[in-house]
RNA sequence: GCCCCGGUAGCUCAGUCGGAUAGAGCACCAGAUUCCUAAUCUGGGGGUCAGAGGUUCGAAUCCUCUCCGGGGCGCCA
């Protein structure tokens, strides 16, 4: 809707031209926007303000100009000029009647663009270690990163959803050796369990259903022997370095091998499922361990050594960040002839581009953005461009029940899994909750609220507002009445209270808090929007009442009601949540 | 010390590319409610937009500095 009005606004700057030049630098579809106050009609354009200083021109009398050059619209009731230079437009009801149409025309595609060929996006996300179950603050990772994607493929982009899986690497040898710990510990084994070790109990969990052949008839002692000390005497990570040299040892490469790959599969798949049940589903499952097998590691550092990215120091392999804007060179392959992390995703975010995805997003947690500046000196030295990279970092998320914050520690394991936050407070709380706030405020969520059952909630609020309105279809039926579409529409003038006409209004508005939330990566637009608009449409039902006796009148507003069911289920569906009939 | 994010009503937060009188929910106060769902509704009070300077027709928004809170600055991932 508001395209019509900038393409009116651009129409008349067409006529005059004398400020083609002034034109030139301004981008037009800024110029026009909805007003906040009725008063000042549906829409304005600063346009004439933001020309007078290079037209050298009064703002008002420019307005004017500009104003006599509409063309005739019968979309547009009137215009006027107002304060410092503003052209209010004043719509006529025919534009919100076309709009009501355009729902219920549209239906489930009401508010999507048309599909565009490129960029290419890549979203990564979540991409937690599968060192164990996903916590609230993965959660909140997969709900913003799903419906940023769903917002992003309403904006016309091609998106795939890409899930980065950390299987290599010292850390899965540490979860190998704790699942052998723990699985000994089942066989009656006893010692102190290593400081550094995982020391969750779904690790007992994976050690009972596992295939622990091989490590049968290992005695502890042969396994301790010789080992540094752990802490508080000891070096904790030297200790459990010590301890997993030992169980390869002892155990064998194959044995603890196999050990350690079925127990990150099975967290790996624990995480799959569970962000399922959550309605996340990614398209590609990226495996580093594939990275480094098929070879991507050794090519991308091939690549920087020919582009004379690279030198030794130390004994270790450096490349040149801070020729790329980096505050320090990196190491990329350690003195002990281990690559780092950062070599493979140097490589991974290569391979993204390399898969002809142009725009790569990554959405990651707050305490990255040191790491942020390196993954984009590594793309700009492998040859592409570091703006190809966007990093969208999501801050902390706190748990509130009521008023008291419930204390959160990982490392005594007394985290909350997300599935427990599911299963407390249902997924489409959990959904809508996490991506209320934006992505860089810390999120306050409290499970209290988000159980309630009451408008104080505003996922049950905007939940209600379609449930009901489903019920006055219901009601609609018992009374052996029907709904006539065609005549509904041929009555939408008669739709004149202004209840009714703000919510045409704020229905129209839809496709504009769509766009906008995709362009800033901002699902809390969309979220305010229908809390909004549930708002309108509870207000007009506490006004009026629908099912009256006047055939068209009734059907009219049944029309308009049945186009805000379909723009609240459209809007729920973008952020994952589902829209209920009853409740 | 350097870098990132935040600071807007009592609380939790929106505020688009600079736009007209600063917005919502909760809380609080006062009313209403025989009615398609009380699983409520209507109205009201409440602001030094952290502070100071600058840019301009116009600043919560952009720039500079200061203060406060969170996070980050590994041959960890």
């Amino acid at each position: 809707m508001k395209a019509i009005v900038a393409q009116l606004v651009e129409d008349a700057l067409a006529a005059l031209p004398d400020l083609s030049d002034a034109v030139a630098n301004l981008d037009l579809a800024t110029t026009v926007e909805r007003t906040r106050d009725a008063g000042h009609g549906d829409f304005a354009s600063n346009v004439a303000m933001r020309l007078a200083r290079t037209a050298r021109q009064n703002p008002r009398e420019l307005a004017n100009t500009i104003t006599d050059c509409l063309p005739d619209s019968n979309l547009v009731d009137k215009t006027e000029i107002a304060g410092p230079g503003f052209i209010n437009f004043y719509l006529s009801p025919a534009a919100f009647h076309t709009e009501i149409e355009t729902i219920l025309d549209q239906g489930g595609d009401y508010g999507r663009q048309a599909a565009k060929d490129h960029p290419r996006i890549l979203l990564e996300f979540v991409s937690a270690n599968p060192t164990g179950p996903l916590h609230v603050g993965h959660g909140r990772h997969a709900s913003f990163g799903a419906t940023l994607g769903n917002l992003l493929e309403a904006a016309g982009y091609p998106v795939q959803r890409e899930y980065y899986v950390n299987d290599a690497g010292r850390q899965m040898d540490i979860l190998g050796l704790s699942v052998c710990l723990r699985w000994m510990e089942s066989q009656g084994a006893s010692f102190a369990f290593p400081r550094a070790g995982y020391r969750g109990d779904y690790i007992r969990d994976i050690a009972a259903e596992i295939d622990t052949s091989g490590i049968d008839s290992v005695d502890t002692s042969a396994l301790f022997e010789g080992v540094p000390a752990d802490e508080p005497d000891g070096d904790k990570e030297a200790h459990i370095g010590g301890l997993i040299d030992a169980a390869k040892r002892t155990f064998g490469d194959d044995a603890f091998g196999r050990i350690r790959q079925q127990s990150l599969e099975s967290i790996r798949q624990d995480i799959e499922m569970d962000l399922a049940e959550f309605g996340v589903i990614f398209d590609r499952w990226y495996s580093e361990q594939d990275l480094e097998k098929n070879g991507r590691i050794d090519a991308a550092l091939v690549i920087l050594e020919k582009r004379n990215m690279l030198y030794q120091k130390d004994g270790a392999t450096w490349f040149r960040a801070t020729d790329f804007g980096d505050e320090k060179d990196r190491v990329v392959v350690r003195e002990n002839g281990v690559k780092t992390y950062f070599a493979s995703d140097i490589a991974y975010h290569f391979d993204k581009r390399e898969r002809g995805f142009e725009h790569l997003i990554d959405i990651l947690g707050a305490d990255h953005h040191g790491y942020v500046a390196r993954v984009r000196a590594g793309l700009s030295a492998m040859g592409y461009e570091a703006t190809d990279l966007e990093v969208e970092l999501m801050q902390f998320v706190v748990l509130f029940r009521g008023k008291e914050k419930l204390a959160m520690s990982t490392r005594a394991g007394e985290f909350v899994t997300l599935r427990q936050l599911r299963e407390e407070v249902g997924n489409d709380a959990a959904r809508f909750f996490y991506v209320m706030r934006s992505n860089d405020q810390h999120l306050d969520f409290d499970l209290e609220l988000a159980k309630r059952r009451s408008t104080d909630n505003p996922v049950y609020y905007i939940q209600y507002a379609h449930a009901r309105i489903a019920s006055v279809f219901r009601q609609l039926a018992e009374k052996t009445l029907t709904w006539d579409p065609n005549n509904g529409r041929r009555g939408l003038s008669l739709l004149t209270e202004t209840h009714e006409k703000e919510l045409m209004t704020a229905l129209s508005r839809y496709p504009e808090v769509l766009e906008l939330a995709a362009a800033n990566r901002a699902p809390q637009h969309l979220v305010h929007y229908l809390r909004d608009l549930a708002n309108e449409f509870h207000t007009y039902y506490n006004a009026h009442v629908f099912i009256v006796d006047d055939d068209t009148l009734r059907d009219a507003r049944l029309t308009l009601i049945a186009a805000t069911r379909t723009v609240i289920a459209n809007g729920l569906a973008i952020i994952g949540v589902s829209a209920p009939d009853r409740m």
